[in-house]
DNA sequence: CTAGATTTGTTCGTATGTATC
DNA sequence: TGATACATACGAACAAATCTA
């Protein structure tokens, strides 16, 4: 494949840039840099794309594989999308939860959190949550709530023990659809979150992993009831009380972990 | 140019991975998960270094520029910090909170949230917080919630509002202080950076501020003397009570967070 | 101060998977 | 079904930074 940008122009530009600067940044940053000053100047929207690999990589005079790392800050920071096949590339995100998210719980990852602390917040703010939503669900959101209940028994009495944690926490997430508080919303989804990230690693006794499913299904069951007849001081009690066993069962959980991560 | 890798090889991987994942994910995300994974798992601190380039394709059996990528996606995240020459390569970086706040102020930036919707979470974290660090108290810690105190009604009687605001929020700083619990302090945190931010840009009536201010001295004195006493319910109440009072003032500025704030 | 060793940074060529037409 | 366009990934080589002797 024939270079179509010269050499020439390659030196001239690293030439200015070494000129200028005292210390070269590396060029994939000053390339996510400019791709981000562009992004602005330029006012793309969600669903703009900027030009392909190829064409980048002629424009700033290097490599495909320096375009790819620019266009992978751009993508950890939640800017854009990468994607494959004709009409792919780069695609403006909008400004989304993941990204923010992500940065949290990397940071949070490497503060020793436990399950104890991370109920000590659950505890109240899902209750905030629970009653908040009292006479906001429609008929559509208590249909799904009462599938997800149907399909946490199944995954249960498959054995399927992570799946079923995880299908647990959907019912919260669904409460969460129906909460116009965006911050308690975002609280919510996000701790939410940190405990399905726990489950996957951590592992407890099968008796444990299958009382504790029944015990949801019956909590669930009767929250659901609960938003039906509008009855608030139920719902406040039973998400109560559920909080109050997810946190006794989570603490039996095992907390250790094989590694030989460095060798 | 010979292939010296074998072709089998690599296609019974990527079989494999199609097998068990709908969609493919990119290689370079699932390098960066299972670093992100180890550095947790294996405690390291920042200093410590990771693994060079060559070792980690080695390990993950793929070339070196995708473990470029992923290293790069951690770079991004402020995780690590890339380094050229001996005993250079990725060397863990200490967790900055700031880097996780700037991403969620962003995303929140867009969102409609009023002090009702702040002072939904606030009334019940606040509490839970005030609880934690009943008989965690420093003699220190005790003296600078009292000299705060005082810092509040010295910038109340100069008339200067916004101080005041901003030097009360420093008091439920200084529990965050106390506590253990990192999730808790980060949302206690982050809502009082919030609403720091929204006094610069808003204003009420004199006579309101003055009260207000008033309150909050006899809610801060009273909490002190509760903490030196170790009066559990009273310290409750009493931040129950004050959370109230303060969502009530807050309301009356009838603002939103929308216009203005974060620039 | 120089020379060598080590490690990231960058480039080029190539091959493969994937989405669109 | 095939052709096309694009990202994804591999591998070898060299350049640049930085530490040590």
């Amino acid at each position: 494949m024939a270079t179509h940008y010269a050499d020439g122009m390659k030196s001239q530009e690293n030439a200015g840039i070494d000129a200028v600067l005292i210390r070269r940044p590396k060029l994939s940053n000053l390339i996510a840099d400019d791709l981000r000053r562009g992004i602005a100047r330029e006012r793309l929207k969600p669903g703009d794309r900027l030009p392909n690999e190829r064409t980048l990589a002629a424009r700033y005079g290097c490599a495909k594989g320096t375009v790819r790392e620019a266009l992978k800050a751009l993508e950890v920071q939640g800017l854009v999308k990468m994607q494959t096949g004709p009409m792919g590339g780069a695609e403006i995100q909008p400004v989304s939860v993941e990204a923010a998210t992500q940065q949290l719980r990397t940071y949070l990852h490497f503060l020793d959190l436990n399950f104890e602390q991370v109920y000590a917040v659950r505890r109240t703010v899902e209750v905030t949550l629970a009653e908040s939503v009292i006479g906001r669900l429609s008929e559509d959101q208590l249909a799904r709530l009462e599938a997800n209940i149907e399909a946490c028994e199944q995954a249960r009495l498959r054995g399927d023990r992570v799946e079923a944690r995880r299908a647990e926490l959907d019912f919260h997430d669904i409460l969460c659809e129906a909460c116009e508080n965006q911050l308690l919303v975002f609280i919510c989804r996000f701790i939410n979150g940190l405990l399905r990230d726990l489950v996957e690693f951590r592992s407890a006794r099968y008796e444990h992993h299958d009382a504790f499913g029944r015990h949801n299904a019956n909590s669930h069951r009767a929250l659901v009831d609960a938003y039906r007849r509008g009855d608030r001081e139920a719902v406040i009690a039973l998400m109560g009380e559920h909080m109050h066993c997810a946190e006794r069962f989570m603490r039996e959980l095992d907390a250790t972990f094989t590694s030989g991560f460095l060798g």
